[in-house]
DNA sequence: GTCCAGGGCCGTT
DNA sequence: AACGGCCATGGA
């Protein structure tokens, strides 16, 4: 059975309801009176080729130590801060990645974060991706779910997903990304992008953790019945 | 013990 | 353009 992103995204919708990302602690922030963007900054850096639970694990050391902050991260010592970050994996890259990234926004927008969003999406990208260790899947994250701009985040779960299903686009990352953007905004508006983006994308995710793994779990997959591959798995 | 996770960079073909 | 090695921890 032919499936399409929109079709897609209904199934999962159905399956998951609204997940409504990127996980940040809103209590801490209200605290705090701390920006949660700049969690999700952290958390997109944090994340990279590395389980979530162990993120977790490193912003909690961040947040014991009041490090959770642009400007503190901006001048954190770079002994105590890949030690904080150590158990996210990548702590010395990652440590440079964090810090590097608050003292841009930090000397450039003056660690203001409307300021920074509040400008072509496109543009905004291509800085981040000017900076070392932004490629393009944590620019996009932070663009989505920072910056609550209608940009679709592209994974590994999403090629993955993209290529069992098969979807018929070429799996590159900008591919991809082109592919799904084009497709969705065929049914929806351009105000509800973001929103639609930022579900689809945590619902990919939710289904590549718990059945679209390496080691596949098709039989209680809920796209089993549009999926090439799990129709061929369970002939 | 082995495999894997919400990547990205760099050097080599 | 494409690919391999590298970065590293913690849970399954």
């Amino acid at each position: 059975m032919k499936i399409t992103p929109i079709a897609l995204y209904d199934i999962l919708l159905k399956e998951f309801g609204n997940l409504n990302w990127w996980p940040k602690d809103k209590k801490y922030h209200e605290k705090n009176s701390s920006d949660p963007r700049f969690e999700v900054i952290i958390g997109t850096i944090l994340t990279q080729n590395t389980a979530w639970s162990n993120v977790e694990k490193a912003i909690n050391n961040l947040k014991e130590k009041n490090m959770l902050d642009i400007k503190k991260i901006s001048r954190s010592d770079m002994v105590i801060l890949p030690n904080l970050i150590k158990p996210s994996g990548y702590f010395n890259q990652k440590a440079e990645r964090l810090k590097n990234l608050a003292m841009y926004i930090y000397n450039n927008y003056n660690g203001n974060l409307d300021l920074f969003f509040n400008r072509n999406p496109q543009e905004i990208r291509d800085e981040l991706l000017s900076q070392n260790g932004i490629g393009p899947e944590t620019a996009d994250s932070i663009l989505l779910y920072a910056g609550n701009l209608p940009i679709f985040v592209v994974d590994a779960y999403t090629k993955r997903i993209c290529q069992r299903i098969p979807f018929k686009v070429d799996i590159k990352y900008d591919e991809i990304q082109d592919f799904f953007q084009s497709e969705l905004s065929k049914l929806y508006k351009a105000n509800k992008l973001t929103k639609v983006y930022n579900e689809l994308h945590a619902q990919i995710v939710i289904l590549g953790k718990t059945y679209c793994k390496k080691k596949p779990n098709c039989i209680e997959c809920p796209i089993l019945k549009n999926c090439n591959f799990g129709i061929q798995l369970s002939k």
